[in-house]
DNA sequence: TCATTATCCGAGCGATCGCTCACTTTTTGT
DNA sequence: ACAAAAAGTGAGCGATCGCTCGGATAATGA
């Protein structure tokens, strides 16, 4: 059975070199448009006179509105997560740590005004399979991780669900100081404090 | 002068009782339909049919659709508020901050279907009044709260920026965790794994 | 009582939206 | 070279939206 086609995935595959080109312009214009007017003004009229293309080229990729964006969240998700997992080696749960908090804080920083404009403006729709990449991914790779270096953690009986709560403190409270006070993103001292929350938490010391 | 008329701040003041009634019956048909179908869903025809009213009748209260949800989101916003402070006199930092965990996700929970969908389908727009209600007012009591009990707290160059950091790790966990799994609400591990994440950064042992 | 004010009504306007489809142009494969 | 497939076009349809306005009804207060 071939791949399952969600509601949001595009229409058709393009083919030809150009195909891709005019869905990355597609998407471009969709971005650029949402960052600078809205979800609302993002309308597919909108969107393919900004990308130079004729709604109905739009349609022939997409099949409906609500894919583009839901598109567009997939890369961008995919950009950010790839991020996270290239650390050269981590060594100790401690320098692991820290770069996943400056890394994440990081992406985020470098890609504000379309992080904070897909957090804020896009619907909810068909967010489950992100989220699924990422949780049900990278998780378990924590997991294992934090497994070998079990004697340098706190004792604690569900490291599952330590994994994953402190995972969500991380990202959402990055997501909190995007949204509402965005230039503390720059503040080292936000980075340091995370690294010690967490791991003051996590590790012994 | 008197007090500063937002964009989105009732048209006409109701007087009369019914007058009242109507207003908050709008807001309870919005709610539904929120809840029920979206914000998309919830037209201005859609929200004065469920409420009974005319859609003349819900502009003489509303200036338009937003001004019915920044209200909507106002009264919540407050009865969150509420819950939080009513704390019978706090005696330790430790048992503070234990009311204020356990309020907070006992509100969160009790509330779910209209806290996520005001957090997930309604556009961002005018939260900054509600922001600068809880932000500041919340943080200075917590601030003076924690002044008193300096001697057994870890010594933080930076008070303030830590109270904002703990206010934020906390709100925007539950959040999280609310959006995207909610059952874990129920879990009173939840309560005291955030208990042990924040006192054990803010606290000496 | 009765003028004044507050409240409520709802048909319908202008604008915009997502999207279709009959069609043309470009590329591909042989 | 040339038929088939892929890519691109854009006028315009049907639906819905937020909202107005002229007028009816109910409460108020002197």
């Amino acid at each position: 059975m071939k791949a399952q086609k969600s509601r949001y995935s595009p229409r058709k595959q393009p083919t030809q070199a150009r195909a891709i080109a005019t869905v990355n312009t597609i998407l471009e214009a969709a971005a650029r448009i949402l960052m600078d007017s809205g979800y609302d003004a993002a309308s597919t009229n909108a969107i393919a006179d900004r990308a130079g293309v004729s709604v109905g080229t739009l349609y022939e990729y997409f099949p409906g509105k609500e894919a583009i964006f839901a598109e567009l969240r997939r890369r961008e998700g995919f950009r950010h997560y790839k991020t996270l997992i290239q650390d050269p080696r981590p060594t100790t749960p401690k320098t692991a740590l820290r770069h996943l908090v400056s890394a994440h804080i990081e992406y985020v920083r470098d890609n504000l005004p379309l992080y904070v404009a897909l957090e804020t403006e896009v619907p909810r729709f068909a967010i489950e399979d992100l989220e699924l990449a990422v949780l049900k991914d990278y998780v378990p790779l924590s997991n294992a991780f934090l497994e070998v270096h079990r004697h340098e953690l706190k004792p604690r009986n569900n490291i599952d669900f330590v994994t994953e709560l402190l995972m969500r403190v991380m990202s959402s409270t990055v997501n909190d100081y995007a949204l509402r006070s965005p230039s503390h993103l720059n503040n080292p001292e936000l980075t340091e404090a995370l690294i010690d929350l967490i791991g003051g938490y996590l590790l012994k010391d």
